[in-house]
DNA sequence: AACTTGACAGCAG
DNA sequence: GCTGCTGCCAAGT
């Protein structure tokens, strides 16, 4: 059973249209908190995969961060791949072309 | 109830 | 652009 943050951030994924992606300051501020941490700790804990497209959430730097999936960060990288988001190494090019900000 | 941990963000050097 | 330190809040121990 999630706490209610939880699900808030969870609904807040959800949101992130196919090929974009957001980072964990803007579902933070989404939330209306500073929380970064706190979002990063609720995702991670997923108990809603694959349900939520938790690998659209990146670094507000544009690196990927992690991921606690099949094969970590390398399933990660390769998701967005899919998805059409451009990854070389641990970071994203175009970075700003494909976050979403909640608008 | 108190302390520690964590899929981070922002700034200084 | 990279490394390191600080600040933030929720959850778990």
């Amino acid at each position: 059973m999630p706490t209610p943050f939880q699900d808030a951030v969870y609904k807040a994924l959800l949101k992130i249209p196919k090929g974009r992606v957001t980072t964990y300051g803007e579902i933070a501020r989404y939330l209306h908190t500073k929380a970064v941490r706190a979002v990063g700790s609720a995702v991670g804990k997923n108990p809603n995969a694959p349900a939520v497209p938790c690998h659209r959430v990146v670094l507000s730097t544009g690196k990927i961060g992690n991921y606690s999936g099949e094969g970590g960060v390398d399933t990660k990288k390769a998701l967005l791949t899919e998805e059409g988001v451009v990854v070389v190494n641990d970071t994203i090019l175009n970075f700003k072309d494909v976050l979403y900000t909640f608008s």
